[in-house]
DNA sequence: CTGTTAGCGCATTCAA
DNA sequence: TTGAATGCGCTAACAG
């Protein structure tokens, strides 16, 4: 006795006979769909075996017509059909995956999920990845205590890995798991070799920074620490080019975090004295909307006493009075591009030696000084 | 030689001598790590075995170390820890899970991920799951042509899933997969013994209804539609009830879509005087914020005029003037509450019989009438 | 403490 | 057009 006949004889069991026993009924398997069968039984566990057993044929013939590859009879196809409708068969994809090699799924990797940036990113990509068949496991590095640990967990169920640049992933483990898995790094700088695909920042910061200062604003500060994330050092970098574009020289930026609450504390930092400005180019919409909302509850006009705008161009950036002027990225799009690259990958097509920059686009509200509308 | 043999091989093969194949050198997997070896080369397609072979010990123990189970020497551990490393190994999660049974994954069906609502359920649910060691699959159901195909498709590689109520499966789809796999759905309907977990949402509805009503609005109108999905269905019915208790006959509910576009739409209803009303009780924040600002824009007093309460409690309700008034869910811990749930399904609990329902917390702000702050 | 061995369920030659 | 046999890489008894 084979394994596979064992296997046929476990099938055999989940058709309907549960008193059989391997060492009692080896014959079971083979044909014998007893007359105790009627059950229509969403037998749980059925197996390629069990639906062959009940079609009569062999699991190849399973196989073939559930993968659609060689060529059955149409009345072959039909009893298999039936059979795995009976069984209310579900393949079991780690054996498939065993089987052929992959797993057939693309691996994400983001620091969290607030705000629109990440879930219109996590969109682009899961519609892309399952247009190629590819499932998607997701892996939030927020709050992850071992992150290295949840990486190499996430490299062992999937064929290849997309990480957001800033997801704050220890380049070691970046490294690591390239020349294992094809990996492409999201709207970051592409370390030693690594794929890279992101969005234009420099340029775009720098036709920002010249619109403010046309419009005749010569104080400005770059609100969010350009070390923080390399999208931000590049927009920081745009912020200085315009600057020395016009022989000026910018002041030097107010480092804190993207979110929220720093907002409020730079605000009141605007509001003491302590940071002179009668203008703010913001990291982000949220640090800008933030620090905006903050200022005109203290009685501050914007654009009039101090313009603000900021950057990816969020929801609440149009509902905001005035509209805040910032930066649309096509955040859907590079979803889209690292799921198209991690499978091109996988399919055997070598890294890209530059990295893949995306255009954004400038929008023009209100809060730079511009008339409403 | 056995099949066990020959992966011992291939095993060998990876180490460092390409050229060698299986039929050639059938010593060279036992021992013979040749001096051509001094390579760390990240080896890809590393297995156990060739990790055995480079630690000169078996794959049992290979597998004991990196699983942390029985006991293994510490002289022994070192040396499996080294070539895993010098291999750089990584191991195959399909084989594991066919071994063990388990994909150890759980799967979430998402329509989409617009707005904070569904970021911050899959946040939850993520988090809860990686502390339970199982990965997450996602799937949106936005935009799949072939969505039953898609959810069996999903079937195969996880051991239960979640689904959003709201998330348009087929009824069917959701019967079929249940039987087979563990299954919660999440905010909506539980079918026929499908276990679920929601937010209430009813007596909160008519909490906030009631609150609106004291303001000494009389003509209320409920903007959503409750036949769009669960939870709105609920809310509805509380905001029925909530008239009711004042003898009170509620208006038809405007029926129209959950989203912005449709905001703007309802908004110019009002203005042209097809809706006549002096409070709206909006399904969601989004719609609610949307009608909010098309009024203003159009030269209406909010709440003076016409008062405007929504539902979710999104980032924007905080930032507009007047702040909206609304109803925070629990959306974080419906995700962990349903990770949870799956999980404990999978280790064999049955189903719960009746729903599991958290709690939520009416938020007041400006837009129902109440002072601002 | 360590090695041997037998499957896990599926895809895939190779024959027939 | 079909079936038999083999192996994917790993875990888990079972021996030693």
């Amino acid at each position: 006795m084979t394994a596979r006949q064992q296997g046929g004889q476990s099938a055999g069991r989940a058709v309907g006979a549960p008193s059989v026993n391997a060492s009692t009924a080896p014959a079971a398997a083979s044909s014998a769909p007893t007359s105790a069968e009627p059950a229509p039984a969403p037998s749980v566990g059925a197996t390629i075996y069990s639906v062959a057993d009940r079609a009569g044929v062999s699991i190849a013939t399973v196989s073939r017509v559930l993968q659609g590859a060689g060529t059955v009879s149409s009345t072959t196809t039909q009893k298999v059909l039936d059979a795995v409708d009976q069984l209310n068969y579900v393949p079991l994809g780690a054996a498939r995956s065993l089987a052929v090699r992959h797993h057939e799924a693309h691996g994400l990797v983001l620091p969290e999920l607030t705000g629109p940036y990440y879930s219109e990113l996590l969109m682009g990509f899961e519609s892309r990845a399952a247009e190629l068949g590819q499932s998607v496991t997701l892996m939030l590095t927020g709050g992850k205590a071992d992150l290295a640990r949840a990486v190499r967990q996430l490299a062992t169920r999937v064929d290849a890995i997309a990480v957001l640049g800033s997801a704050a992933m220890p380049p070691a483990v970046a490294r690591a798991l390239h020349g294992q898995k094809p990996v492409v790094i999201i709207a970051g700088a592409g370390q030693e070799g690594i794929e890279s695909v992101r969005a234009e920042n420099a340029h775009s910061a720098e036709l920002l920074t010249e619109h403010v200062l046309a419009h005749g604003r010569a104080r400005l500060v770059f609100v969010g620490d350009p070390d923080g994330a390399p999208d931000i050092h590049e927009r920081h970098a745009g912020f200085v080019a315009a600057h020395r574009a016009r022989g000026l020289v910018p002041a030097g930026p107010v480092r804190v975090p993207f979110r929220e609450a720093a907002g409020d504390a730079v605000a009141e930092r605007i509001l003491s004295g302590e940071i002179d400005a009668d203008a703010l180019v913001c990291a982000n919409d949220e640090l800008a909307l933030a620090i905006m909302s903050h200022l005109q509850d203290a009685g501050r006009d914007v654009p009039r006493d101090i313009a603000v705008v900021g950057w990816d161009d969020v929801m609440t950036s149009r509902y905001v009075r005035p509209g805040l002027t910032t930066v649309r990225q096509p955040v859907h799009e590079l979803g889209v591009v690292a799921a198209e690259r991690l499978h091109q990958r996988v399919s055997g097509a070598p890294p890209r030696l530059e990295a893949q920059i995306l255009p954004t686009q400038v929008v023009i509200r209100g809060s730079c000084g511009c008339a409403p509308r």
